[in-house]
DNA sequence: TGTTTTTTTTGACATTGCGTCAATAATTGA
DNA sequence: TCAATTATTGACGCAATGTCAAAAAAAACA
């Protein structure tokens, strides 16, 4: 019993190493440079060995977002704990977006792999859960701020959507604007200047069109951005750490 | 010279060709799926032959997608035509990106595929040109129709924002909504039951805080939506149909 | 029309990478 | 210590990319 055990912690040992050494080749070289046989060099073990503990490249990939989709989560887990009103806790989650964003642009090009149609028809159901999983945890801390605004009466929802729904639109405006920003190798070229300034104020105009109070003007909403963006930064920066140590 | 010609235009016979059959391929099994070696044996041409027209399969993918940002362009265009207040116009480009990825699922799924870091970076600078011009184009059209509102006191942009940052914002709510409905197999099962009445929702939402008038509640919002969809399908579709005959 | 020159097509080939599996090595347990 | 079980290995089959010398076709010329 104690013998399986061991066996068993040295093998997720190693699966983690694997990941560890995935992880920068992906970074670098995208998907089609990821390589069975580079990552097995690498270790110093056999190909076979690795196809061990994934059964196909695709696994890796969503293996790697598993890990970066959980520090999404965590740093939306803090985000929400903000003390404020529902609309400060929901700009929070507007900060800790960016600093995935920008911080975390590893993780970021990570989590986009799992929007690739190839990748994720290739994988098992099972860690296909696990995405769908941390999905809906993010979706539900999300979620919960908008129900907490309208318990709360900052917040009428005069149209038939469900809190999920109005987070559907942030999501989407940001996600959208990331790919748009990391893809498009100029914007500038076609007249957007500052797209992280821009997808703020969008995001502060579509929460006043909703009267999501209080309602503000960009300019405060700005100021409130960056003094949420220094509170929540060390914390921010501690749990992105905490998840690069756990590579080591 | 005429012989030249002859040859120049047999020549573009086939680069169509090699289009026409590759898309369907591409559309079916994705990025992975398409293979140079069968897109030449469906052609009854060998691989080599391939090559004289394309340098590589990415090259090939970019044109597609050249090909379907303009059917895009076109119905933009003719989105913009629309007689009516600039915000009916603006609706009415929501209504064209409606129709597109609804009604030109090929296209749209072609579309994404430039946002793929491999397949971008191999290929060619003129090709990346051609995708960069319909990306201007699109927007140009967009940008004018928030010019014309701020030109007619119908908009008025407080932020430091430009026309096209604001289109940015509705480009990213689309763009990055439509990638999340098609990427994630069970959008109802986190709560997001209509997924694109949220996004009419959203962008309604976010043009009213934007003041741009006349603002509307979402239910007037749906309605004009409907007779626009109802007034421009019946171009939209032949604007379709013209390109898939151009591809026969 | 016949011959030479130019252009185009061909498909075998070198290369790379995935994923498999029989053979080998290591570990376990008696 | 030795058999039984388990894990590792890396050569191999397969498929796909992109190349290139040779063959075929077309054009130019006489």
């Amino acid at each position: 019993m104690v013998e399986l055990t061991r066996k068993q912690r040295e093998m997720e040992r190693r699966t983690a190493e694997i990941l560890r050494v995935a992880r920068p080749i992906l970074i670098a070289e995208g998907f089609q440079g990821l390589s069975m046989h580079r990552v097995a060099a690498q270790m110093e073990y056999a190909t076979g060995t690795i196809y061990n503990h994934f059964p196909n490249k695709e696994e890796i990939v969503l293996a790697l977002a598993v890990e970066s989709m959980g520090l999404r989560r965590n740093l939306f887990e803090h985000a929400a704990m903000v003390t404020g009103s529902s609309r400060q806790r929901m700009m929070a989650i507007g900060v800790a977006c960016e600093f995935f964003t920008q911080h975390c642009t590893d993780d970021f090009l990570v989590e986009q792999c799992i929007r690739n149609q190839g990748i994720w028809e290739k994988s098992s159901e099972s860690i296909q859960g696990l995405i769908r999983q941390c999905e809906a945890q993010c979706m539900g801390i999300v979620a919960g701020i908008v129900r907490d605004a309208v318990a709360q009466r900052e917040l009428i929802i005069y149209e038939e959507l469900t809190a999920e729904e109005i987070v559907f639109g942030l999501w989407a405006i940001n996600y959208g604007s990331q790919i748009l920003t990391h893809s498009s190798p100029s914007l500038a070229a076609i007249g957007i200047n500052d797209p992280i300034n821009a997808i703020r104020v969008h995001c502060c105009t579509l929460l006043n069109g909703f009267a999501w109070q209080p309602v503000m003007m960009s300019k405060d909403y700005n100021d409130e951005m960056k003094r949420l963006s220094e509170a929540l930064q060390p914390k921010f920066w501690s749990l992105r750490s905490q998840r690069k140590q756990s590579d080591n």
